[in-house]
DNA sequence: ACTGTGTAGGCAAACGTTTGTCTTACGTCA
DNA sequence: TGACGTAAGACAAACGTTTGCCTACACAGT
């Protein structure tokens, strides 16, 4: 804004009172912020008529001229108003909490960056809060942002237990909460494209990987997958489902479970994996019991992470619109800030198919040993 | 040391779940949450008294029971402090602000998380933004956080162009700026560990890419490898250095330029990359032309993102302590928020170098075309 | 001369805290 | 009995805004 003052506005200058009779105080002078006080002393003018020009308050008559004045003096002291002391006057303080599982993921940080986008063009700030699943974090933090002024929440892939007192956003939310509105992928329609497509391609036993418990989607997901077998009719064997367990975000999170898949000596051709970073971990684990993708195995993620379209093989997977639907969360929590009524319970994007290199034909064989 | 008042009333858990126990409100909380006033006039005492109570301010002399009675009652009207009101008036937020170049980026949200987990655990919040490089943002952006209340400043991974009126860590800041720590990796031994390693393994012919200018550390590492190649006597040609340029976080980064460099056909048997996403780009790049990574040509990736593990073949590269960095960035501007006054002006972190499978004996012939 | 209508801007009360200073009332001491 | 100390808490002034209401004028119309 002001970047033209090249030599600094000596407020000192123009209000005696302090800088002049007291030259012990330095934190009084120049140093500190400008506030519409100052301004309206060395205007002549009252507070309030300098706030009134400021925010171009309809309905008050001020000549222009004295406007003019008015900008010049904000210009020269390079006044900023006090968002502290206008939030406490007018009870909005235009930021909302964001609450998210873990800050080192991609998942997480990509829906964070739609929501940052949309949040940031609207003029609104946000304090981002992690928990790592723990409980009574998910349980303390709201309040906590609540506490700082938070309009409203977003919380992305945590389970939240009950009400809360300002609207709520949930990103991959699933329980239906009174004033919590779900943002959410098209579970059913992603489990019908990945089970259409292993199926279109000759596979019948199909392996999956479950996800853990503490993450939000795993049960629908899981369901929608269930579903969607029985309509396509593919048999689920319970023997080659197993589960994640630990709470981390790398492949690692893959690796033992396959192991122990392998282990069990039954017969698959898929793998249809929770997310991309456990099917790159399964992948991992399938060669180095030197069984290929796909020609012995085919394996399919979930989420299309940037790691998917680089991974050796290229790995094909579900993509979440994950930016769109972060944006999506904040447009709704903004609309129902702004008080919109009647906000969708739900909302549901869109899944995609992304077709890479990991799943191919059924082998015939299945994985051999 | 935590944020001064350890003693922040924990109310809600005394009180029992609301919405089950009391249908009907009592008459005194009406819709607003209670303030340090409605309790005073609710318990026949004055807001000074009630507020020096719940602060237990030392000095004052409050009976026992009087005290009793005063937190009784907060709890019983779920007393929250306004944090707003109280940062108005004692002119401390408890607030940092975080910028950064992109949300969605491996080597930011795993500084970020370092720097989230040191700031909970101290019971300071923080606002996030994100400026993607863009200059006018990167001036902005620390106005409005600073408008919004942050004491001070953390930015990553971006070019500070001048000083700024509140405390500033930068992390990976080269520049020296009053008033700006900066906490980076220590590159001298960075470059040290790569080169050495390299011509450990008999590579003579090197290729390096360099990083985009806009990137913080771009600089600083490349003048540490020189010097380090000189120290080690391996020669630089200047045909075989390529710099990046696109703004993104994937591995296409590194996909061109390399592609460039092939078509250069120039004699290298190793590649030194800017980081691991530019090196997994690499390694896509040799593979298309049919050239095997380690056996025809070395890759070294920097910074040991989670991919760089699981990776195909898994990458040598030179870990960064991201998450200790961000820790210590945090650590030390609130140190500097306290007063301390004899912080470091730097602070450099270890590098690691992590060997892995892109890395082999120099192949004498080199790469083939 | 009186009323009405604008115009320009001042006044003061919020918003919810914190903190230094003051006032009571009571007891103790000499 | 007067001086004094002290406990218990009230008072008021901030912090920097915003906003509803008020005043003081000037001018025009009847």
């Amino acid at each position: 804004m002001a970047a033209s003052n090249s030599n600094e506005p000596r407020l000192a200058e123009v209000v005696p009172k302090q800088a002049v009779t007291k030259p012990k105080r330095k934190s009084l002078d120049g140093e500190r912020p400008a506030s519409l006080k100052m301004l309206a002393d060395y205007l002549g003018l009252c507070p309030a008529t300098v706030s009134v020009v400021l925010n171009n308050v309809p309905g008050r008559s001020i000549p222009h001229e004295t406007r003019e004045r008015v900008r010049d003096a904000a210009r020269k002291f390079n006044y900023h108003p006090s968002l502290l002391a206008r939030s406490l006057r007018k009870k909005r303080t235009f930021t909302v909490g964001v609450l998210v599982p873990e800050l080192n993921d991609g998942y997480h940080t990509m829906v964070m960056s739609g929501i940052g986008d949309h949040l940031m063009r609207e003029g609104y700030f946000y304090f981002s809060a992690h928990h790592r699943h723990k409980p009574d974090m998910i349980e303390e933090y709201p309040r906590l942002l609540m506490g700082r002024g938070a309009e409203g929440l977003i919380c992305i892939d945590t389970n939240l237990t009950h009400e809360l007192s300002v609207p709520v956003v949930a990103v991959a939310g699933h329980k239906k909460i009174p004033g919590v509105t779900n943002v959410l992928l098209d579970h059913r329609r992603a489990a019908d494209l990945i089970v259409r497509h292993l199926a279109e391609l000759g596979h019948k036993h199909i392996a999956f990987i479950k996800g853990q418990p503490f993450s939000a989607d795993s049960r629908t997901r899981w369901d929608c997958i269930t579903a969607a077998a029985k309509d396509i009719g593919i048999a689920i064997n319970h023997e080659l489902t197993v589960q994640l367990e630990r709470d981390i975000s790398s492949p690692e999170l893959g690796y033992p479970v396959v192991q122990t898949l392998l282990q069990s000596h039954k017969h698959f051709t898929a793998i249809v994996a929770f997310n991309d970073m456990s099917a790159i971990g399964a992948i991992r684990a399938l060669r180095d019991v030197n069984l290929r993708v796909p020609e012995d195995v085919s394996v399919i993620g979930f989420d299309d992470i940037q790691a998917a379209a680089y991974h050796n093989p290229r790995l094909t997977t579900i993509r979440q619109p994950l930016h769109d639907m972060g944006e999506t969360a904040a447009r709704i929590l903004l609309q129902r800030l702004q008080g919109f009524k009647d906000y969708p319970q739900e909302f549901a994007a869109p899944p995609e198919l992304i077709t890479r290199e990991t799943t191919g034909p059924a082998n015939p064989r299945g994985r051999r040993r």
